[in-house]
DNA sequence: CAGAAACGGTACCGATCGGTTCAATATTGT
DNA sequence: ACAATATTGAACCGATCGGTACCGTTTCTG
């Protein structure tokens, strides 16, 4: 457990936003898990939306962070991506993307949560383009583009099903994809 | 405007579920927004929960209404079911799935809600599973499944970036796993 | 060791949550 | 026309929401 209360809050808020959502957790809840004060609350985040977009940002970091260990720990072909992704699907914990969910329960697509998302996406998506580039794919950012069609696909399949199937489900038709004339 | 009030309810619910959350939307606004009395709510529905459950019951029958007439005035190829979501994603109201975005928002699985939203699913799944057959495809129940992961796909994808557009990248991703030797 | 900074706990705020109850009114079928 | 039914509106309930202010204590730092 982190020693400063600000890391606690974090590491807190960002376990129950993910596994009950961002909506249904209250900070109340937040500090009795947290072992934080109300006051010291407050004087490191202005506000819950705050601490909502301090860990959304922490966690596109860690998350990309470790798809690329992942990726590259399998090889570093592209479509490795979905064998990282089986294996978070197989996680005890797993409760879809935290990106994804909070567009879901954030409706105003102006809203600086629902900008954090897409840039999140935007990234992973720059990250898998790179990937496509470097196995010599010379339509590399289209590609892309439909990965992470798929790659969100199986996440909210993978939500649905509760297993890690679609992700297996997904790099099929990546394959096909990948084999098909009017993309190579 | 229905007459009912039970008609009523349903139908401002889910208007304001779908737009803006289920946890969003509280019983006060949905009164205020359908002009019926707090009595005459609770005497309809047990509760807010049941309103939900009736609001996607609906919701799931008219849904599946639309695409099966969509895709016969399509002319009943299963690739249509994309040109289906893209005449969906370009309604102003777009908003996503109302079942993807039930089980984001319902963090439980076991919920009535959640489970509603997998039958959904489970039912549209049906659905192209007996166009792919009527196509002649021996493999349409694979091929189904996938169908789906790339509908779900297109959707949230397409609630991201707000354009109609993905729905035409699953097409297309589409058109190569048909044509893709291990799926003929 | 002393002063400063950070801290946890509690009481409190107005607003809203889902839900119950009761009275007054409108609509319906016979 | 009359009685039964269905309706709206408002008062009210305990619980919880996000947020503020204050107090006494711990912890770090010079």
């Amino acid at each position: 457990m982190p020693t400063h209360a600000r890391d606690r809050l974090l590491e807190t808020a960002e376990r129950l936003f993910y596994t009950e959502g961002i909506r249904a957790v209250g900070v109340e809840r937040i500090l009795a898990e947290s072992g934080v004060g109300r006051a010291s609350f407050y004087r490191h985040f202005a506000s819950k939306e705050e601490l909502v977009l301090a860990v959304l940002r922490e966690r596109d970091e860690r998350w990309r962070h470790w798809l690329e260990e992942s990726v590259t720990a399998r090889g570093g072909e592209p479509l490795v991506v979905f064998d990282a992704l089986a294996e978070r699907f197989a996680r005890g914990d797993f409760r879809g993307c935290a990106f994804i969910n909070t567009m879901v329960e954030t409706a105003d697509p102006g809203s600086a949560a629902h900008r954090v998302a897409a840039e999140h996406k935007r990234r992973v998506t720059s990250y898998v383009d790179g990937l496509l580039a470097a196995a010599g794919r010379p339509d590399h950012a289209a590609l892309a583009e439909q990965f992470i069609l798929l790659m969100d696909g199986a996440i909210v399949t993978a939500l649905r099903e509760g297993t890690a199937e679609p992700a297996h489900r997904a790099r099929s038709v990546a394959v096909a994809l990948l084999s098909s004339p009017s993309s190579g």
